[in-house]
DNA sequence: CAGCCTTTGAAGTCA
DNA sequence: TGACTTCAAAGGCTG
């Protein structure tokens, strides 16, 4: 499935006839097999065409682009992933979601918050630490021991997760978020001394 | 219970 | 255009 039109997450009120405004170069974003390393075109479908990006289910499944309530925010892996597919049908996304569509649009994930969305828990597992912020420094620094390949992973996904999000919000901006928790901080202290309120823009 | 902490990267703002 | 700022996730901790 991943990236695929025909996949069981972008068949969620996507076209396939959606992906047609897609750049050529981007098309290969489009299929989870072919990242950006490989600059081979693949003009022709092939069984591994098919294949899961085991990334993949962290972008699908993120629960900015469905309900953290839902069943597409659940799980994490591939099979569960085939799951969601048996019963995608069963479900509404996001765009018929009257409740989710209330909740505000957030910015796409990162890399580097693709990594850590997908490594927390191994940390945690590890009993490190259990402190996010802790977490946070560990995995920072994992991430620069990363080779070169294993981070272009996840620019790789951050960049489908952009492309996605595009198209999941068309007209988006991260203006619209831009702010808004000085804003709310400015707001509280409202009146009070604030020269060292941060200009929100 | 809202906000802080802590990280990197994307994107917005401003001079 | 470069420098700076904000937000994205996460959850324990703090006032």
């Amino acid at each position: 499935m991943g990236l695929n039109p025909n996949s069981a997450g972008l068949s969620c009120g996507v076209k396939p006839q959606a992906y047609d405004w897609w750049p050529a170069e981007q098309q290969q974003y489009l299929n989870p097999t072919s990242r950006g390393q490989n600059n081979t075109p693949q003009t022709q479908s092939t069984a591994a065409d098919t294949s899961v990006h085991p990334l993949v289910p962290l972008l699908l499944y993120s629960d900015r682009h469905f309900p953290s309530s839902s069943l597409y925010s659940q799980p994490i892996s591939a099979a569960a992933a085939q799951q969601v597919s048996a019963q995608s049908g069963q479900h509404t996304c996001y765009h018929s979601n009257s409740a989710f569509s209330r909740q505000p649009v957030k910015k796409p994930l990162n890399a580097f918050m693709l990594y850590m969305k997908e490594m927390r828990h191994k940390v945690l597992q590890e009993g490190q630490e259990r402190e996010s912020a802790a977490i946070n420094r560990i995995l920072g620094r994992r991430w620069h021991a990363l080779s070169h390949s294993e981070q272009s992973k996840y620019y790789d996904l951050a960049q489908k997760e952009r492309l996605l999000h595009m198209q999941l919000y068309p007209g988006w901006s991260a203006r619209d978020n831009y702010g808004k928790r000085k804003r709310k901080q400015s707001q509280q202290i409202s009146g009070s001394t604030s020269s060292w309120t941060l200009n929100a823009g």
